[in-house]
DNA sequence: CTGAAAGCGCTTACAG
DNA sequence: CTGAAAGCGCTTACAG
């Protein structure tokens, strides 16, 4: 049933020429006369002659091929990275494995042996939340395979990161909120198991302090997956309170979607009220009434920094870099739900 | 830089046993006794040496990779048809390739000749929306390389494929209508160049038909991208009528989502008013207010009987099949937005 | 139950 | 500018 393929020698064979040569002339090696190119390259277009590129990796130990370990790919940040990492893969000859760890570590770690068969140039991991430490991962340092990590990246050994400065954007986000006049602003915080999370919360402590306002802890609500749901517990844990806060700054989009939806219904306007920013741009921000003022955590770009960064690294082969961090300019972008006076749209970079 | 790995040759070495004993013991052969398994096995661990897979792929002739191609992986419905593909392809020893067409033709067509290097057991494709036919796509029939096509599916070759019952949901969703009470039933279609677009405005009539309501032609609004703008637009084209519709069934979710906004906002009352059903159960058809009926159009399902169908050609090379369509259930998801009774939260399957 | 040998389809250092 | 030859790391049909 399966036809058999034309080969590189069935080529030469039909062309009186070596295979050394028809190798040489498909792969526009210098040396070969444009004569010879030309008839290699028609006949083999006429042919249908598809060079077997598991043959071609096997010789050259080079597979172009780029593995990825995600937790999910239908989460929209992690589809946004991978679109990223392909479309730059894709345009410098590179093509992508994906997995998905499922946040599980065990998994996680199963996919790290598998990679180490594949024989793939180079590896782009987002860690699962169950990881708390690498070593499942140090093998490919000693196999040469360089690797880049992004969101969530290892602290226990030094390694290639693409990342977004959490401190620093959570830090805008409610220096935002204080400008607008906000003077009780809380914070919806992430699984604070996890680094991003941490320095969200850290960076929204700061800008409190930098402004002179008590950082009063009955404002900040601890989340594990900064869900809808737990969103919505959140905001009717605020409207328990003997007075609600003036602004919230949410750690993702999702919850600061749930809290306008939860204090629409209970008729507390928005932003005059409350004010609300949330975390990453997800569609949906543009989409909820008020639309949302949110940061962008720039997640395609995150994955065009990150496939980058580590085909540079297998071409290059610099044995002076021990590992690289790129840190990726955030944006707030300020729309209605933050609005206390009304403003015109507008955009304010991270420097 | 890069550390020699350890190969199956110096392991039989190590072990003073043939590679021929190794690479049985290692494949957990029958011939090969549990003693020397086990020793070799140990061994390998020991020495942490792993299988060269592109060397086996290439001597074997099979790869157990599976070539993706979407049109782009940050759509919501391909990143979950992908998961449903990633996660079914793993429990059963493949790994995948994706590729995004970006919804060109020529990238298609690029991508499709490299799959024919990259010597994939199989692939699973939605085609780009500029793809008439699939010339491009014959060449794996020769080579024997099986294909599995979903949602965007070639008609002009038999092909595998798995698809909705697009016409049945449509009718559904508009007979859902109806049953509710509507009598001047709208229908946002997508672009008519798709035949999934044209099933959908097919179904709609056929209810219209069935339930001897008349077909209006200025109730049914073309779209290219069935987009949040090209929605917006929908809605004030709505407006301008002399009469509203009472219903309007919406190819997607996304013009559904924008014309309850519009609407809102012009404070005409959903689902009082008028009734709105979308299409694909995306997130935020939970999240809009009121929550959007909608068909579940499954996704994720989608994806694993993609991979599973796929598997099962390349595994069972049954000569006697020329081609298998396999058709998904759908779910009518009743929510808010079409209640124009209230009514319970229920969900009315496809039969 | 184990081994010797051939070979998968390329690429490349060497030679001319 | 072109060719002969070796070999990448496995697997498997054949032999014992």
């Amino acid at each position: 049933m399966k036809s058999s393929r034309i080969t590189l020698k069935d080529l030469a064979k039909d062309l009186n020429l070596s295979p050394s040569t028809i190798s040489r002339a498909l792969g526009n090696h210098p040396a070969i006369s444009d004569f010879t190119k030309k008839r290699v390259q028609n006949r083999a277009e006429e042919l249908g002659f598809r060079l077997n590129s598991i043959a071609s990796s096997f010789r050259k130990k080079k597979t172009d091929s780029i593995g990825i370990i995600v937790p999910r790919i239908d989460i929209h940040f992690h589809s946004l990275v991978i679109s990223g990492i392909e479309e730059y893969a894709y345009n410098n000859g590179y093509h992508v494995t994906i997995f998905q760890s499922k946040d599980l570590l065990k998994r996680e770690k199963e996919i790290a042996k598998i990679l180490q068969t594949k024989m793939v140039d180079g590896i782009i991991i987002c860690l699962s939340i169950e990881t708390k430490n690498c070593d499942h991962f140090k093998k490919f340092d000693k196999l040469g395979v360089p690797m880049v990590f992004y969101d969530r990246v290892p602290t226990d050994f030094e390694a290639n990161k693409i990342v977004i400065n959490d401190f620093e954007s959570a830090y805008t986000a409610t220096e935002h909120l204080i400008n607008a006049g906000c003077k009780r602003i809380g914070h919806i915080a992430g699984n604070q198991t996890t680094d991003i999370f941490k320095a969200r919360l850290e960076g929204y402590k700061a800008a409190l302090k930098k402004h002179k306002l008590p950082i009063d802890s009955s404002l900040i609500l601890p989340t594990n997956n900064l869900n809808y749901e737990e969103g919505v517990k959140c905001a009717q844990k605020y409207m328990e309170l003997p007075e609600l806060p003036d602004g919230i700054f949410c750690a993702n989009d999702y919850t600061a979607v749930s809290i306008i939806q939860v204090f629409r219904k209970a008729e507390i306007k928005i932003p005059r009220q409350v004010a609300i920013v949330g975390f990453s741009n997800y569609p949906i921000s543009k989409i909820i009434e008020p639309n949302l003022t949110t940061i962008n955590d720039r997640a395609f770009q995150m994955g065009e920094a990150s496939a980058k960064l580590l085909i540079r690294q297998i071409e290059e082969k610099n044995d002076f870099i021990e590992s690289e961090t790129i840190t990726l300019k955030t944006e707030l972008i300020i729309r209605e739900s933050s609005a206390k006076v009304p403003v015109t749209k507008k955009v304010v970079s991270q420097k």
